[in-house]
DNA sequence: TCTTTCTTCAAACGATTGTTTAAATAATCT
DNA sequence: AGATTATTTAAACAATCGTTTGAAGAAAGA
């Protein structure tokens, strides 16, 4: 038979689905060692044998969310840098730029949320402070590629620079952004009842500013 | 067994103080989630209950140990500060005087461990790649006093500044010295086998740098 | 010495965890 | 339809954890 769309059955990928789900909200106000297996069949309603049936494991489950939720930014980072190398038809880009390309992606996904339950600066802010091992296969897993495309045109734009300069102010810029989103909830703490998309959005106008700046600073002409 | 030892015996104080060392230890190879009751009280050569006669419970266990991390280099912070008000002779301080202040101490901290077996460096970053709940705890324990400290001196270095620049902008100062911090095993891809406390050294003094001219690019002159 | 206090010990408690098993149910295919 | 596959279910497994208990041992005070 056919007219497989209309159906809506119970078919598995829709469970799928809803235990994805799952696991962000909890992942996302609970970090890694919030999401339980119980907890995540309770929620999904769902039978607990289930999500092992679908994801084979917890650590498969929680990187198969994360997964769906980096992917995105880094497609629309590697997007952003190849526009920018468009518009800059060919001559180096200036570092903010570059950094644009980086940081604001984050910032766009979180406006794209209208409802903005599970935001994804929540999952981002728990993947950076979850215990090392698990945020040793996160960063390799959704960073080490990516970060040596924006090394490469870093040295592109500061050809004269010293190389281990570049290097180690990349790295401070990274650690900067990752941190900074890290530690967003401090935030909180200042713009008390402001917190809001608005706040985030301006939060990552200005992370980009100080990131370059920090940047910048650090490396030094050769010669 | 047989003669313990000449000088002392076995008088708690003695036990205490090797249940926190190997607190230490596991807590900085593993995190908070690696340190085990039964793994510190083996590891000690004590016995499981004794580490709850010690200690109450295993967070106070571990945030005592952190304490005795941080507490040092919270102190050198303040007097750095200090120190530098008396040099400039109540003129407002230069930005990265206070930033110096704030930062350079843990590498002075890192200098001071010659045998350098569980470094300060991965208790201050497991301390930031840790669950939020405890991760909270820590940060208001030992950060909230001291940043009004400094956040009062930001202000009186610049007078003409946006409030709300300075508040950002220290935010983000901040949040990107933890975030070196937190993220200073990635430095080891970098600089392979390169990697000691010259190295650690150097990332922060960079890591002045950077953040230094980062907060200065944000704020921005009133008027 | 006797007593009191501090410290250590073995053992169990109680709760939670990820994972596996094997049977039951539902959907799909021939 | 029947056979096959995909999915869900209840139940148990096995391991680990922080914590508590009550008694034994050691040090210090009287």
């Amino acid at each position: 038979m056919v007219s497989p769309s209309i159906t809506t059955r119970a078919n598995g990928q829709e469970t799928k689905a809803r235990l994805l789900r799952t696991t962000e909200t909890l992942f996302a106000s609970k970090g890694v060692a919030g999401v339980t297996m119980r907890g995540v069949a309770e929620k999904a309603q769902t039978n607990l044998a289930s999500v092992h049936y679908h994801f084979g494991s917890k650590e498969a489950m929680v990187l198969e969310m994360i997964q769906s939720k980096i992917e995105p930014i880094n497609s629309k980072r590697r997007k952003r840098l190849d526009e920018a190398k468009v518009k800059f038809a060919d001559k180096p880009l200036p570092n903010i730029e570059i950094f644009r390309a980086l940081i604001h992606p984050v910032g766009e996904e979180v406006e794209k949320q209208i409802t903005n339950q599970n935001g994804i600066i929540e999952i981002i802010s728990r993947s950076f402070t979850e215990p090392a091992e698990f945020l040793d296969k996160i960063q390799k897993r959704f960073f080490g590629e990516l970060s040596q495309v924006f090394m490469t045109e870093l040295k592109k734009s500061n050809p004269n620079a010293n190389e281990e300069d570049l290097y180690w102010n990349y790295h401070l810029a990274v650690s900067s952004m990752l941190g900074t989103l890290a530690q967003h909830r401090r935030m909180i703490d200042f713009s008390v009842g402001k917190y809001n998309q608005n706040a985030v959005s301006a939060m990552i106008d200005r992370l980009i500013i100080f990131v370059s700046n920090g940047f910048e600073a650090g490396i030094q002409i050769k010669q």
